[in-house]
DNA sequence: ACATACGGGACTCCCCGTTAAT
DNA sequence: ATTAACGGGGAGTCCCGTATGT
C-alpha cells in the first residue's frame, strides 16, 4: 500500500495505457468496432500492435473501463450516509449529485466522453457487461441493506433494473442532444420513476 | 406472393433455417460466441458451412431474431385496444397477458428458450440492438399516443427505458431460477414500477 | 494414376506454388534468409501472406525442394543399368551424364538456378537436410547392391560422403564462376576421387 | 593483456559462458533448435535471459564454436611438419593423430560432445558455416603449398570437399553408434579415399 | 547484473466473400 | 444450384533481440 511515489515507470505505463484506450474508443465510435483494426489503434496511439496487446489482451478489452472503480468507491459510502427518512430513490438521487460533484470537472468530462463512446457502440456493451452487473449488484445490496430487505427480493431487483434501464435511455438521449445536461436529465428521470411513471 | 400455402419448398427452407439457428444459439450459450466456429454450427445442424452462410450472411446474424416481429404485430393493436382509463403501465400489463396467451404453448416455450440464449450471452446483445431499439420506439409511440404526449417527452422515454431495464432484469433472474414463471415475475415487477418502486 | 487432365484448378495451384517459391528463393539469395520477411515474399508473388502460409506451412518450407524427386526417379534405374565392369564411381559418372541429358534444357537451367540459391544460403541447408540424407541413403543402397556390400559398410558410407562433399564444393565453386560448366566440373572432380585424390 | 594469470573474474566469466553454451547445445539436441527458447536455456544454466544475451548476441551464436580455433592453431604447423614424401592424405591422417593426441582427454571428450550436438541438428550447421568454410580454405592452402599447386586448383578443391564430406559422414555415423571410435573411423575412411573409393 | 518494456516478425486460426466445378 | 475449394485479411500468441532503467 506504499503508493506514494508511483515510480517514474509506472506513470509512463499508465499514460501509455490511457492513450491507447482513448484512441481506440475514438476510432470505435467513428468507424465502428468491427471496422477498426488493432493496427489502426496502434498507429493512432503511436505504438506497435504488440504493445496494444501487451496492455489489452483482446481487442474487446480496449473497451473495458476498469478504472470505473473510482465511482464505485465513492457511491457506496455516500449512499449509506443519506438520512434514513429518504426513500431509496431519493437517496440515490442525492448520492449521484454528491458523487459527481466530487469529481474534478476535467475528469468528469473525460469520463462522460468515454462512457458515451461505449454506450453508443452496441458491440462494446458486452465488454462491460460484467462491470454493469457488478454495479447493479452493489447498488442492490446498498438498497437492500437500507430497506431491510434481501438482495434477492423482487422489489430490490426491479429497482436496480429500472434504474439501469432509465440511466441508459437518458444518457443515450443526452448523447444525441448535446444541449442536455446528462446529470440533470437523469435526476429528472429518477424523479419520474419515483412518481410511478405517471402516463 | 400468397402466404396461404407457403409451398413445400418454402417450408423446408424455413425448417433448415430454424434448425441452423437453434443449433447456433445452443452452441453460443454453451461455449460462448467467439469460441464457437461456423464450422461447428454447420456440423451440428448437419449442413455445410457454405449453407450456413447462404441462410445467414454473417456469423452474427445467427443471433438475430428477425421473426421476433410476430410479437411486434400482436402487441400494438392489443395495446391500443386497452380501455383508456387504465394507466400506461396497467395497459401494458394487460397487453402482455393477452399477447402471450395468444401464442401456442409450444411456440411460447421455443421463443423463451431462444430469447434466453441471447439474453445470457452478452456478445449477442449487440446483434439485436437494432431490434430492441425499434421495439422501444414502437412502445414509446404507443404510449405517447395513448397519453397525448410527444414520443420525445422525457416521461415517455423514461417509461420505455424503465420497462426495458426491468424486463431484462426479471427475465435474467427467471432464467437462473427455473421455478419462476417469467411472465408472472414480469407482471409483478411492472406493478412495482407503478407503485413508484417503494423501498 | 489418372493424371491426364490434371484439372484446370490443379494447374493454377501448381503455378501459384511455384511462383511463390521462386520469388522466395530469389529474395533469400539477394537479402539473406533471416532478412527476408514472409510479407515481402507475398508481395513479390502478388498474393497475401495468408496464401503463402497456405502453401508453405513455415518460412523454411519455402526452401524445400520437394519436386527434387524427379531426379530421384531417374537416377536409380540409370545407375542400375550401367555395365557391371565399371567401378562405382565410373557408373555414377555415366549415370549423371544420362540423367542430366534427359532433362529439358529449360528444366535444367531452372533447377540449377534453384539449387544454387539454396546452396549459397547456409540457412537453407537445414531445410533440405532430410532430402540430402535420403539422397545419400538411396545412393548408398544402389552402390551397395552393385558391389555386393552392405549399405552400412564403411566403404559405402565413405563413398557417399565423399561424393556429396565433392558435389557441394564443386557446385559452389561453379556458382561463383559462371564460366564453369557445373556438370563438367563435377565429372572431373569425381574422376579425381577415383584417382585417389593425387596430391 | 597478459594471458598468464587469466584473472579470477575472467575465469568465472569463461565458466559461465561455457555453462550456458553446454546447456544450450544439450537442449538443442534434445528438443531441436527452434523449439528451444532462450528462456529455457537461461533457466537451465541458472542465469537470467538478459545474461544469456550478454554472452551471446543472438540465439544462433549459442551454437557457434568460436574456440574451435584451438584446433586451428594446432593443425597447420603439424601438417606442414609432415615429411614431404607423404601424399596429402597420408599427411593429413598423420596430422589428425598428432593433433588429437595433443588434446587432453577431458577436452577431447567435451569437444566431441559439443561438435556432435551441432552435427546432429541441421539448424545449427548454418551458424558454423563460416567456420567450416574457413577451415576448408585453410586446409586447401596447406595442401596447395605442400603440393606446389594453386589453392584454386580443382584437385585441391576436390580434395577439401571430399575430406569434409567424408568427415561429416563418418562422425554422424559414429554418433549413432557409440561403440565406434570416431578418430579411428575417420582414419579408415581417409584411407579409403586414398585408395580411390574402390567399389 | 538483472528486470522490464518494446518493436516486430512468424505463425495459427477463423471469418467470410469469390470462384469454380459438379 | 448446391457444395466445395480458394483466397484475403484480421486477431491473437510466442519469442527474439534491443534499449532502458534500477
Amino acid at each position: 500500500m506504499s503508493a506514494d511515489p508511483p515510480g517514474l515507470r509506472e506513470r509512463k505505463k499508465a499514460r501509455t495505457r490511457a492513450s491507447i484506450q482513448q484512441h481506440a474508443l475514438r476510432l470505435f465510435r467513428r468507424q465502428g468496432f468491427a471496422a477498426t483494426t488493432v493496427e489502426q489503434v496502434a498507429a493512432a496511439a503511436e505504438v506497435s500492435p504488440s504493445t496494444v496487446f501487451r496492455y489489452f489482451p483482446t481487442k474487446e478489452d480496449l473497451a473495458v473501463l476498469d478504472e470505473h472503480l473510482s465511482l464505485a468507491t465513492v457511491i457506496p459510502p455516500a449512499f449509506a450516509a443519506q438520512p434514513p427518512e429518504l426513500t431509496a430513490l431519493q437517496a440515490l438521487r442525492a448520492t449521484l449529485r454528491v458523487a459527481f460533484d466530487a469529481l474534478l470537472p476535467a475528469d468528469r468530462a473525460a469520463r462522460m466522453e468515454r462512457d458515451m463512446a461505449i454506450l453508443q457502440v452496441p458491440q462494446l456493451w458486452a465488454a462491460n457487461a460484467r462491470l454493469v452487473v457488478e454495479g447493479m449488484d452493489t447498488l442492490g445490496e446498498l438498497v437492500a441493506r437500507r430497506a431491510g430487505r434481501d438482495p434477492g427480493d423482487p422489489a430490490v431487483r426491479t429497482f436496480t433494473g429500472a434504474v439501469l434501464g432509465v440511466s441508459v435511455r437518458v444518457l443515450l438521449d443526452a448523447a444525441a442532444d448535446p444541449e442536455t445536461d446528462p446529470l440533470e436529465a437523469l435526476d429528472e428521470a429518477l424523479a419520474l420513476l419515483e412518481a410511478g411513471l405517471p402516463l
